[in-house]
DNA sequence: AATCAATTTGCAACTTTGTGGCAGCTAATC
DNA sequence: GATTAGCTGCCACAAAGTTGCAAATTGATT
């Protein structure tokens, strides 16, 4: 039976290849958000960096992930539940955990509405609340 | 009489260079955030690449700046005029002009408090506003 | 199953962003 | 105006990300 980084590639329109297969299914175990050298170091000698990247930027385009910065501005990406099939509403909270620095979708808390000056046309909110997750702030 | 980079140089116990002075009135004569690459181009052949490094990181440390990531989540820089005087409140919503690629503060909006799932404690929070700005959007 | 075009991969070279050591220079203090 | 702690510039390096190209792989076709 296919797994589900497979189908999830079929869905979206992209060749099953097996780096691709990887590093999806390295998403899709992981609840947290993962870096490029997160994958790095998961795939040592098994696939290029360049690969890595150019995987990335495509699972982007697809819409399968999407990128979170951390609490160094570097960028984590992040498969989400609520936008698996078509609909992306990334406009959840990210939180970052400034003890074992994972980063990890909110689902449940929406961004609230922002009253912007006017003017201002809005197309996209990124909110990053850091702090301590339950694991690190006992 | 002084200029304001000066004083503020003084109200933070740092020392009066040159390097600085500049540094500091490029951020004051501009309302939009600054990357280092703006830095760089700006004092090309003036000052030198690591001195803007690490005078940003000092002006970071003392509290005389902060730091917002823009849409590529390249680094920017900003003052903003709440922080001016000791007291820091970070807590405000940044816009990012997909545009011109310009970052603001938006001192008018704080940052909507977050209801967090239990077990997690907030340090920061950190709101990002993309679309256009009026200039932009016309 | 063999063929074939279109993609993808790995390799290598490169750019960009950021850091760190060290010798010489400069600001502040006396 | 001498002293010294702290900057600055230069350099070499590390980390993050991109690009060109030849060889390998995918998926479609027969």
């Amino acid at each position: 039976m296919e797994n589900q980084a497979e189908i999830l590639l079929n869905d979206f329109n992209l060749r099953q290849t097996n780096q691709r297969v990887k590093i999806l299914q390295a998403f899709l175990r992981n609840s947290a958000a993962l870096s490029h050298t997160d994958l790095e170091e998961e795939f040592a000698g098994t696939i290029d960096r360049a690969t890595i990247y150019r995987c990335l930027k495509q699972f982007l385009d697809a819409g399968i992930l999407h990128r979170i910065p951390d609490e160094q501005f570097q960028t984590k990406y992040a498969v989400c539940a609520a936008c698996n099939h078509g609909h992306h509403h990334h406009d959840h909270a990210h939180f970052n955990c400034l003890g074992c620095n994972e980063t990890t979708c909110i689902e449940q808390i929406a961004i609230p509405s922002i009253p912007m000056p006017a003017g201002f046309k809005v197309s996209e909110k990124i909110l990053i609340v850091q702090g301590y997750c339950p694991r690190c702030s006992a």
